[in-house]
DNA sequence: GACCTGCTGCGGCTTG
């Protein structure tokens, strides 16, 4: 029988055949090609990329049984993954698969928590797949004995590519895969990816250069509905806020019509007061009801995991912490309670529920605030066009190349030229000069020039036959102890006082409790008995009441593309479900002020007893918002002296000047040029401070920064930030043409400001009518801004009051 | 009783 014939025969087995995709996939990798395949999740893209080894073993003439037991062989495929959860369950998969078509292969998982067996058959050669991650695969470069193990490396998977590829995790692996190529000039590398926006970016930045790879996507795309679920009183509904207590009736009885259900939330915070909220009028066992997020400890997570596999639980609340990872065919429904923020995000959450073969997708959007109706009309839109976000994958990220070149230096070290063609044939270092090179170099040499005094930063040293090592051992253990882009600090950890961990809150959250204070975390209310180590021991309470921790995390905006679907719906769409809903609100709007559209900027004045506001919507998505903000206030500052207050959502954002100031749509096009742009927004949006704050990932990535030990208490975020702060002091005074202290500018320029957005949005002004108008009171899209500029002046309760005052006197003045 | 913005991800430790 033919390799292809039993396989197939595997296939049938399981009642499947091979699908389109995949015959190309294995056809491809026999005739020696490398390819990107990009599906929906669970249609069959592991096979797609494990057929081709399997048919090329297979094909094999069989190994002489009887002799040695266990010969050494070489490593056939390496498998990258993202996440621990999925490398377990495809080292498992993988296992099963080819043992079922008769191949004796011993597959092991090298990651952080693999068994000790599984580390042992790693660094020992005796392997035919590993499956790993990008951290896991970085260490093992780090070893001398690696470079055998892969001689003979044939196939590469990066799985969930979409997920590594805009990220400094996507370009230590892109480092990692130059390596292996080096190592075994056979190998073909094979990505796996959801459906992205920019697929040939993704395909270029995994990819060598040179043979044009393949790009195969699987032919149908799962099908996807969404559903909002409608407020019963739009009039009485909140025109801002963004928990969406008010729609919990209607949340259970959905949660109650299903057996299982997702509910996805954006923040943490948020994940455990509906939590809480559910929790409060649970009709069945608590136990069927469950929370996961990024703070909660593995453990906790895991059980609420395993409740999801084996269907006892009825719901599950969550964050993006359930995003990806392990699939849960038992899954009827997901929930997405506020903005969907991004059409990638929201298929990704969709994709979820039903996960069977044969089904649609589904997901029931409830809106927080009446305008989030809009988001979901343009991200039904969005979807139907197939307009999916682009991730953009980082450009000579220097941190994570001098982390690449100790890492190196130690498994085995290098010679200069050697590595730097080899770095350079990687997506994100192909426009690498050789001077830049040579001051990396330079860095993990000694130092640099301002450092190279303290001998902890003389970390490679070159050798007289040319070849850079590292031969400290102290150096060894510290780089091997901070290997990896991921910089997570200043966690104080949740603890029982009989041990038992619940996960982790911020320094600054339990820095505010005293012992005896109460706190919901975990879905449970604690007390905090004391606080040593940063460690917070508590013990559980039976009633009352406790704060929730607020995290402070990403700030998720708005997609650029979803931003701008927004306007066009706002300024068309009458006939969806949601627009209709929203119909009386925008005819408040159009009332007292007028619509925006994609032609036109609409800027509102209004002057009120707290002041004047200025409010513009320019619908570039929030980020983009802020720095056109500071933008303004600058500009405007230098034409007359003026101190303003500022605001920024998704759609718009709001400067209230001290002194009031008159604008026209003349004026205001004028100071919204792109014309010096970066010389305005460097001193308006504070770069030198900006970038100070992005210093402290970068330094612990290029290894300046000492690792926190395993098993010690883990330094306080105030202790990094003093001597993140100290290095970018001394770095800027006696180096400042550093190579990190130039990223970090770059990166408050492009990554926390998003100048390329702000340039756009500009250039777009520059072309669109410009309508100012001057409401008698706020509009309904001008409400939130202002709602949230309060909420940073006041206490909450004046905030609170304030709202609700304003919201009256809204009602009564148009009859709401 | 109503009100709460701020995501995710990995790794090291060992020589009985």
């Amino acid at each position: 029988m033919t390799p292809l014939a039993r396989l197939r025969d595997w296939f049938a087995a399981r009642g499947w055949t091979p699908l389109p995709f995949q015959r190309q996939a294995w056809r491809h990798y026999l005739a020696g090609e490398s390819g990107l395949i990009h599906t929906p999740t669970g249609s069959g893209k592991t096979l797609a990329a494990f057929g081709g080894p399997l048919l090329e073993a297979l094909a094999e003439p069989p190994v002489p049984t009887g002799r040695k037991r266990n010969p050494p062989r070489p490593l056939r495929v390496l498998w990258i993954t993202p996440l621990r959860a999925l490398a377990s369950d495809t080292t498992r998969a993988l296992t099963d698969t080819a043992l079922a078509l008769g191949l004796p292969w011993t597959v092991a998982q090298r990651t952080g928590d693999a068994s000790a067996r599984d580390k042992r058959l790693a660094r020992g050669g005796k392997l035919d797949v590993l499956v790993t991650t990008p951290e896991s695969l970085s260490l093992l470069l780090s070893y001398p004995d690696t470079a055998p193990m892969f001689a003979a490396l044939r196939c590469i998977v990066v799985d969930e590519w979409h997920e590594l590829m805009g990220s400094k995790r996507g370009v230590q692996t892109q480092l990692a895969l130059a390596r292996l190529r080096r190592w075994s000039p056979q190998v073909r590398p094979w990505g796996l990816s959801a459906t992205l926006g920019n697929l040939d970016d993704a395909r270029r930045a995994l990819l060598p250069p040179g043979v044009p790879p393949q790009v195969l996507s699987a032919a149908r795309p799962r099908p996807m509905t969404l559903e909002t679920l409608l407020p019963p009183d739009i009039v009485r509904f909140p025109w801002s806020g963004h928990l969406g207590l008010s729609q919990l009736a209607g949340v259970m009885a959905r949660v109650m019509a299903v057996r299982t259900t997702l509910l996805f939330t954006n923040t943490r915070a948020h994940a455990e007061l509906w939590h809480q909220a559910l929790a409060a009028v649970w009709p069945e066992d608590a136990g069927t009801l469950a929370l996961h997020h990024g703070s909660l400890d593995p453990a906790v997570r895991q059980q609420a995991e395993a409740g999801l596999r084996e269907a006892t639980l009825r719901c599950v609340v969550a964050t993006s912490s359930l995003d990806l990872g392990v699939d849960f065919p038992s899954v009827d429904q997901v929930i997405q309670i506020g903005s969907p923020k991004g059409v990638a995000r929201l298929l990704q959450r969709a994709g979820r529920a039903r996960h069977r073969p044969g089904e649609t997708g589904h997901v029931l959007c409830v809106s927080t605030h009446a305008l989030e109706l809009a988001e979901y009309a343009a991200t039904r839109t969005a979807i139907a066009d197939g307009a999916v976000e682009v991730r953009h994958p980082p450009r000579l990220p220097l941190d994570v190349l001098a982390q690449h070149c100790v890492t190196i230096a130690l498994g085995g070290g290098f010679v200069a030229e050697a590595l730097f063609d080899e770095v350079r044939t990687t997506g994100a270092f192909a426009a690498l000069d050789a001077a830049t090179w040579q001051r990396v170099l330079d860095f993990v040499v000694r130092g640099g020039d301002a450092l190279e005094h303290y001998p902890e930063y003389r970390r490679v040293v070159r050798d007289d036959d040319g070849v850079y090592r590292v031969h400290d051992r102290t150096v060894a253990l510290r780089h091997r102890l901070a290997i990896g882009t991921i910089a997570s600090d200043g966690n104080v950890a949740v603890k029982f006082l009989r041990g038992g961990g619940l996960g982790a809150v911020e320094e600054a959250f339990v820095g505010r409790l005293r012992p005896g204070d109460r706190f919901r975390f975990a879905g449970r209310l604690l007390e905090l008995v004391r606080l040593q180590d940063m460690t917070a021991y508590v013990r559980l309470v039976k009633q009352g009441d406790g704060v929730v921790p607020r995290w402070m995390g990403g700030r998720m905006p708005l997609s650029t593309r979803l931003a701008g679907q927004v306007c066009a719906t706002l300024a068309n769409d009458r006939t969806s479900p949601e627009m209709r809903a929203l119909q009386p609100l925008l005819d408040v709007q159009a009332r007292l002020s007028r619509m925006p559209s994609p032609d036109l900027l609409l800027v509102e004045t209004v002057r009120r007893r707290d002041g004047q506001h200025v409010f513009v919507f320019p619908f570039a998505g929030r980020r983009t918002h802020e720095g056109l903000a500071a933008l303004l206030a600058w500009r405007l500052g230098r034409r007359a002296p003026n101190t303003f207050a500022m605001s920024a959502n998704d759609l718009g954002f709001m400067l209230s000047p001290q002194r009031p100031l008159a604008l026209d749509a003349d004026t205001l096009r004028d100071l919204l040029t792109p014309d010096g742009l970066l010389d305005d927004l460097t001193q308006g949006a504070n770069l030198g401070e900006l970038a100070r704050r992005q210093f402290r990932g970068i330094a612990r990535v290029a290894g300046l920064l000492p690792p926190s030990l395993p098993g010690r208490a883990p330094r306080s975020l105030r202790q990094l930030q003093a001597s993140s702060g100290l290095l970018f002091d001394v770095l800027a005074q006696h180096d400042p043409g550093h190579l990190l202290l130039a990223l970090a500018r770059r990166e408050a320029l492009e990554d926390d400001l998003q100048v390329a957005g702000i340039e756009e949005a500009l250039r777009r002004l520059q072309v669109q009518a410009i309508a100012v108008e001057q409401p008698e009171s706020l509009t309904p899209l001008a409400f939130p801004l202002w709602a949230d500029g309060m909420r940073g002046h006041l206490s909450t309760e004046d905030w609170q009051v304030r709202v609700r005052r304003a919201a009256e006197q809204l009602e009564r003045r148009h009859g709401r």
